[in-house]
DNA sequence: AAGTGATGTCACCAGATGGTGACATGTCGG
DNA sequence: CCGACATGTCACCATCTGGTGACATCACTT
């Protein structure tokens, strides 16, 4: 008798999901140069051909994990300050690692436009609120300062994903979230 | 008659320094996997198959590039304070681009030792002054301070470098290390 | 039950890439 | 001059990669 694999139900959009799952997970972990499509296919279950068909190219589905990365957020459309934001940012990439947004500012190879729109989606989700409080607190030249604590911002976020120093790494994340606020002044 | 090639003279050591200085450019500019041995090869005037012989193999040459970067950094031996540090740091980048060093710690695909190595030289360079700075001046776990204030002030450079925004990008180096020192406390 | 479209599998391709080895050519000491 | 070694050139290889298309198999409607 042969050993008969088990044959896996055919759910509609099942492998199309599966797929997109795997490449926000390993996009954002090693980046678009770093994954080929065998291994999304293979962390997917699914074969790797399935991935030009339901979205085209590679790239094509980087962008839908950026999309997807993005509509995650909108339940919480802003922060409140920059506690809340240092928080929330740091949670999540505590839990899920770089992601693909911030993967795509980091690497120089990113195609233009798919770079555009993560730089697009840090802009809106990031600097425009720390703009925002700025103003509101009358602080000068809200622009420049809003843009250079975000980027502060996620180069800790940045060090500590990706290990750059024992202590940021190891450093309970409630202390991490202290001693930026206070660094970057309090929100 | 046949037109012939100018036949370059062949000094020692040419080839294989022509190579390092190539792969300085082009490993700060695009990472380790961004670059090939044929780029490389290119823009040193050589054939890519020098690399082989001369270090062994691409990763090879890329720890030569990485031990070529931090001996540049030599001469200063420390710098004098927060500002003295974002003043340098940023000229660097404007100048020269990100350079292998920062390539290497914020590209996941980079080889362990290799970002070991260049998270070592960071630590000691960066990490090291400011924390002994800030216990001079009797700041209180001057271990954690130190590596987030030089993790918020890779990603200022890191964001101007790789123009994540627009302001920060085109902000003139002078303000940029005004601001940068205000945010980060006035060395 | 049959047929049709969606879904999945597989072999294959073309290009790029890092690396190797044979061979050619220049350089320098004797 | 000439032989030995350094240096350079070239063709080639194995592997990996993204992508394509033919074909098999399942689900669902009628």
């Amino acid at each position: 008798m042969t050993t008969t694999e088990p044959v896996e139900p055919r759910v509609a959009g099942s492998s199309k999901s599966a797929l997109l799952t795997a490449a926000r997970e390993l996009f954002g972990q090693r980046g678009f140069e770093g994954t080929t499509v065998r291994d999304i296919g293979e962390l997917a279950g699914v074969d790797h051909a399935l991935i030009a068909r339901y979205y085209g190219s590679k790239a094509d589905l980087y962008v839908a994990a950026l999309v997807a990365e993005a509509q995650g957020d909108q339940p919480g459309p802003a922060y409140e300050g920059l506690a809340d934001m240092a928080q929330s940012l740091i949670a999540r990439m505590d839990a899920r690692g770089v992601g693909p947004v911030l993967q795509a500012i980091i690497r120089s190879e990113t195609s233009a436009p798919i770079r555009q729109a993560a730089q697009a989606h840090l802009a809106r989700r990031l600097v425009e609120p720390t703009k925002a409080d700025m103003v509101d607190r009358g602080i000068d030249e809200a622009d420049l300062r809003a843009e250079l604590a975000v980027s502060a911002l996620l180069g800790i976020a940045l060090g500590r994903a990706l290990g750059w120093f024992d202590h940021l790494r190891a450093m309970p994340q409630e202390q991490l979230v202290a001693l930026t606020v206070e660094l970057l002044g309090e929100g």
